[in-house]
DNA sequence: ACCCAGGTGGCCC
DNA sequence: GGGCCACATGGG
C-alpha cells in the first residue's frame, strides 16, 4: 500500500480535522459489537435506501416498540402478517418494498445460517455474494452490512462517497467496483480504517462535524 | 406546492 | 452499458 496516494493523504487530511469518531458514529464504528447491535445496523442499511436518515429512525423506533427489533422477531411478524410489517416500517418511506426486503433478509439468515452471527462468521467474498443474490439488496446495501454490522473490510461507495470523489477530484471514473478498488488498494485493509475514513465522508459531504452529529442524539438507537 | 433524501431492479434503446 | 422510471414518506 502506497502512503504518497492522494486517497491516504485525504484519509491522513480528514483524521487530523475529525479525530476519532464519538457518540452516534461510535456505535457503528465501536469495538464490541452484540448481536443486536449488528441486527439493527443491517436494518438501519436496508431501510436507509434513497430516504433520510431520521425516516429510518422512526421505522426503527416502531420495530422496537413492538419487540421486533432482531433477525427473529422480523422473521415471525413478517412471515404471519406481512401487513402489520409494512404499517411499522411505514415512515421509511417505500414501505411494502422494504418490508418484502427486510423480510427476505431475515428469512435467509434464519434458514440457511440460523442466526446473522453464523453468516457474518464466513468468509467476506462468501457473504457479499450471497447478500448480492437477495432481491433488493445491491452492492451498496451488502457492503455497509458488511462493513458496518460484520465489522469486514469492504469499502462502501455511496452518493457521499461519489460526491467525496468529485469534490477532490480523486477520478473521473465513478463506477462501484472501480471506486471501490480504488479505495481499497490505497488504504490499509482494516474495516476501522474503512469505518471510520467513510464515517468522515459523509461528515465531510455535509460540511458539520462530531459534535454536531452527536447533538441530534442518534446513538440511542443503534 | 414543490423538491429532495446515504438505492434497486426492470425496461428501454 | 448508460438513461429513465417506479417505489412512498417526511421535512424544509
Amino acid at each position: 500500500m502506497n502512503k504518497e496516494t492522494k486517497i491516504y493523504k485525504l484519509y491522513l487530511k480528514l483524521l487530523g480535522k475529525y479525530g476519532a469518531p464519538k457518540d452516534f458514529w461510535k456505535n457503528w464504528c465501536k469495538e464490541k459489537k452484540t448481536t443486536k447491535d449488528r441486527e439493527k445496523i443491517a436494518f438501519g442499511a436496508i431501510l436507509t435506501q434513497r430516504v433520510s436518515w431520521l425516516n429510518v429512525e422512526k421505522a426503527l423506533a416502531n420495530l422496537k416498540k413492538e419487540n421486533v427489533l432482531s433477525v427473529e422477531g422480523i422473521y415471525c411478524l413478517g412471515k404471519n402478517d406481512i401487513n402489520n410489517l409494512e404499517k411499522l416500517l411505514r415512515p421509511s418511506g417505500f414501505y411494502k418494498q422494504k418490508a418484502k426486503k427486510i423480510f427476505q433478509f431475515c428469512n435467509f439468515i434464519i434458514k440457511n445460517h440460523s442466526g446473522l452471527e453464523n453468516f457474518l462468521n464466513q468468509d467476506l467474498k462468501i457473504c457479499r455474494e450471497q447478500l448480492l443474490t437477495l432481491r433488493g439488496i445491491g452492492p451498496e446495501t451488502a457492503d455497509s452490512i458488511l462493513l458496518y454490522a460484520g465489522d469486514k473490510p469492504v469499502f462502501v461507495i455511496d452518493e457521499y462517497t461519489r460526491r467525496f470523489v468529485k469534490k477532490y477530484n480523486i477520478t473521473k471514473e465513478f463506477c462501484y467496483d472501480y471506486l471501490q478498488n480504488l479505495f481499497q488498494q490505497n488504504l490499509p485493509r482494516d474495516a476501522k480504517v474503512y469505518q471510520n475514513f467513510h464515517a468522515m465522508i459523509v461528515l465531510d459531504g455535509k460540511g458539520t462535524d462530531w459534535d454536531l452529529v452527536s447533538k441530534f442524539n442518534l446513538q440511542k438507537l443503534i
